[in-house]
DNA sequence: TCCTCTGAAGCC
DNA sequence: GCTTCAGAGGAC
């Protein structure tokens, strides 16, 4: 290996498409030892310093003119050589950037910030001050004050004159650094603890001057409790200052050192330790058969389709604690919206210490603290939403997803995976267990299990054998007929009062999604529209203000109509604030707590309202999505669905299915303990299979028919989609593009597929720009993929007109751009 | 003739 | 994505 040079493979933080593979840079001989893969580097870049992965490292004898590294941003490499695989792996599966890739597997903080400072150069002659042009006086000024400054200020400084700055950098009068960080700092703490013995010590006290009497109580507070104490609470409890410690510690009498201290976001919560249950034989059998690869440590998937309340979790738990036992880690993926105190208490009271949780509702400080722990191998249990399948562990045993269907599992923004997809990926390449489970899996998981890729095991019943609710259909078009027009039945008024009676409590859920409140005039029909979205406005009481959920556009209800001046303008439609007004109008005296974005957004709201629900503070509790699924509450007994068919009509092949899971898993919320429940679900679609399916509880029955719906129109599973979005702010050009483009695939493309479109995409313009659509069908296991996205590439790569903005999705991911809770 | 503006080409 | 560089067109 004489004369050879180590070559590190950096793939650097600037994504375009010129830029997207590895570039080759020298290793110094200095940071031999620190550049590892799967690390942080700082590299030059053309002109420029920026923020590397390194991917790849080799010796090579030739080494024509490459640049060097500069430094190291890690101590431990954020990605394992796995992730680094696996980054390569979603860049070309999901069609986007390796940098893209990466960096969506790390927190945050490790994003990298670049800040451009410049400073007097240090041999700056004084005496040259004769010499400063006019122009770069202010700059020199204001640097012999500050010290330094950033790039922009020193811009200004100069009005904007960017080569007067380089011609001062150039003379050595000013330094130019780029400086790479983290975004934020960890967070240290200070410790101090006793250098000597207790006895040492009492020499020490004597020896100090009697007139040291801070020092000397210091002294005699370590004598008494010869530990380590954190900096702080030493100097609150003593009431002594930082400047004395420092005194004892140049006397050797102390040490102290800056550690790096966790936040740990559960400090103030107690877990109560819990034991396995004892387990159904249904629950047994399917715990069997999670285990048993799991000792073979084989790669297996399993579908674990069991009814809502039939125990899950209790075998996740002791999955997870045979995964322990075999010395690895496991994963477990729940939806952002049931990573509920409830769902978290329940995991950390069995596994304690060893379990860390990444949710959204952590700072980013905090969120880094509970991934570093992952990382080091500190925890063995990692529990979180989506991104969680990125945990850095090693020695992964079993990945669980609960709740497989969730579309929250699927990423909009790029790199837009599927984390069930990423889950299979790392599970195959542990030799792991894949747990998928759900009440209402997946069509395509259903199918895949039904072909015999998935381990298929169920749990029919629920524990302790208690019965489903009771579901009843209220057609509210037979209401309209009776002349009721409000939007309670007969049927739900009286369930409602009456259980409200009874002293029980009852769930209203209300599925807004493609339904919510609007602003119309009467007199005119004028409807209130977002100026930059094709999309009404919705009524928001809280500030009396219309918004647009897309873009976020918000302006003061108006007065009177803009289009006609009439003032019989007011708001339609059927928000939770509508039905919380209705309910306080209609049923006075009942209490309700009304959970959807408004009264939830603040951080802990969601924790605070479900907890005073839980605690009888309200007969009522009405909500959107949010509510749909997690909860457990023992004197819910009457579930009521407002309008179940709002989101059956939405442009969305899988609508059928999604109302079908909704309305299974909303009416699972219902006599979950000894009290038998009752579910009411009002509709103008009585007889849509969806609906009525599952109210009778017939999932099997639903999902033959379903398949046989996709076969019919083709729609996965029995095809494979790629999605085209494009996004132009003309008009014309956009509907130019499109016509090309589709051309373009249409004659690259394998003759057995098929493109649609280009049509308007269900939002045809959204933020002033208009937007196209395009899918095309293929045949995955025929390969059809392999040659489908070098062409997608190639062809979007032909349109590079910066205004243009495309988007590839394989999938629909389009069309579930509405998202939950709005 | 010099200067400014714009677009394309690298970047290891 | 940013920087530089070259070539075109404009003002003097």
């Amino acid at each position: 290996m004489s004369g050879s040079k180590s070559i590190a493979q950096v793939i650097v933080d600037v994504p375009t498409k010129a830029t997207d593979r590895p570039f080759d840079y020298l290793v110094p001989e200095a940071l031999m030892s620190e550049v590892r893969l799967g690390c942080r580097v700082k590299v030059p870049f053309g002109p420029r310093k920026v923020l590397g992965y390194v991917v790849g490292l080799k010796d090579e004898a030739e080494t024509p003119r490459l640049k060097a590294i500069l430094d190291v941003l890690d101590f431990v490499p954020p990605l394992t050589p796995e992730l680094v695989r696996l980054g390569f792996f979603m860049a070309d599966e999901y069609m986007c950037h390796t940098m893209t890739a990466l960096a969506s597997m790390v927190p945050a903080v490790l994003k990298g910030t670049y800040e451009k400072v410049v400073r007097l150069h240090p041999e700056v002659d004084a005496q040259a001050d004769s010499l400063l042009t006019l122009s770069a006086a202010p700059l020199l000024t204001h640097l012999r004050e500050k010290k330094e400054c950033l790039w922009d200020e020193a811009l200004t400084l100069v009005a904007n004159d960017a080569p007067l700055l380089r011609q001062l950098a150039e003379a050595k009068w000013i330094q130019v650094e780029e400086r790479i960080g983290d975004r934020v700092t960890r967070q240290k703490v200070m410790w101090v603890r006793p250098k000597q013995s207790v006895n040492q010590l009492k020499q020490t006290l004597e020896q100090l001057s009697g007139r040291a009497k801070r020092q000397q109580e210091v002294l005699r507070y370590f004598i008494r409790h010869p530990e380590e104490i954190p900096l702080s609470s030493l100097l609150t409890e003593l009431q002594v200052v930082r400047s004395t410690i420092q005194k004892l510690v140049e006397l050797d009498a102390l040490a102290w050192e800056e550690r790096e201290e966790y936040r740990d976001p559960f400090k103030d919560r107690k877990f109560q330790p819990t034991k396995p249950l004892s387990l159904t034989e249904e629950q047994a059998e399917a715990l069997q058969a999670i285990v048993q690869p799991i000792r073979d440590r084989r790669y297996c998937s399993v579908l674990l389709e069991g009814v809502t309340g039939s125990g899950k979790t209790e075998v996740y738990l002791q999955a997870i604690a045979e995964v322990l036992n075999t010395g690895r880690e496991a994963i477990v993926l729940v939806p952002e919206i049931s990573l509920t105190p409830q769902m978290v208490e329940r995991f950390k009271g069995r596994f304690g210490d060893q379990v860390a949780v990444l949710h959204s509702g952590l700072s980013s400080g905090e969120r880094f603290d509970e991934w570093r722990k992952i990382r080091r191998g500190e925890v063995k249990v990692a529990i979180g939403a989506r991104s969680a399948i990125f945990a850095p562990f090693q020695q992964v045993g079993l990945i669980i997803i609960d709740e497989e269907h969730e579309s929250s599992y699927k990423q909009e923004e790029n790199p837009k995976y599927h984390a069930r997809e990423v889950a299979a990926w790392r599970a195959q390449y542990h030799g792991a267990t894949l747990v998928l489970g759900s009440a209402t899996p997946a069509l395509e998981t259903y199918y895949h299990a039904s072909l015999g890729m998935h381990e298929w095991v169920t749990l029919k019943e629920r524990v302790h054998g208690r019965p489903f609710p009771a579901v009843k259909i209220v057609d509210m078009r037979e209401e309209l007929r009776k002349g009721n027009r409000t939007m309670f039945s007969d049927t739900l008024r009286e369930e409602l009062l009456a259980c409200v009676e009874r002293g029980e409590q009852a769930v209203l859920f209300l599925n807004r999604r493609g339904f919510s409140t609007f602003v119309m005039c009467r007199e005119c029909g004028e409807t209130l529209m977002c100026p930059h979205c094709d999309i009404s406005l919705t009524y928001h009481q809280t500030n009396r203000t219309v918004r647009c959920h897309y873009c976020g556009y918000a302006e003061r209800v108006p007065q009177t109509c803009p289009s006609c001046q009439s003032q019989h303008i007011r708001h339609f439609g059927t928000g939770t604030q509508r039905v919380e007004e209705e309910l306080a109008r209609r049923f006075p005296g009942v209490r309700v707590i009304r959970m959807d974005v408004d009264t939830t957004s603040r951080k802990g709201a969601h924790e605070r309202l479900l907890k005073a629900f839980g605690e009888g503070k309200a007969d009522v509790l009405l909500g959107t999505q949010m509510i749909a699924k997690g909860l457990d509450f023992p004197k819910v007994t009457l579930v009521g669905v407002i309008a179940a068919d709002t989101m059956l009509h939405l442009p969305d092949f899988r609508a059928a299915e999604r109302t079908f899971q909704l309305l299974t898993q909303v009416s699972g919320r219902a006599g979950r303990h000894e009290k038998p429940g009752k579910v009411i679900i009002q509709t103008y679609s009585a007889e849509h299979y969806s609906i009525d399916l599952a109210a009778s509880h017939q999932t099997e029955t639903f999902y033959k028919q379903e398949c046989f719906m996709r076969k019919q129109h083709e729609y996965p599973p029995y095809c494979s989609l790629f999605t085209i979005l494009i996004s132009h702010p003309d008009r014309v050009t956009v509907m130019r593009t499109g016509q090309e483009m589709a051309r373009q695939i249409q004659t690259g493309m394998p003759a057995e597929c098929q493109l649609l479109g280009p049509v308007p995409a269900p939002i045809p313009r959204l933020k002033d720009r208009y937007r196209l659509q395009m899918l095309v069908k293929y045949q995955a296991e025929r390969g059809h993929a392999l040659m489908l996205k070098p062409l997608l590439r190639e062809v979007v790569a032909m349109f590079d007109d910066p205004e243009l903005r495309i988007s590839v999705d394989r999938d629909a991911g389009e069309l579930m751009e509405i998202r939950d809770g709005w």
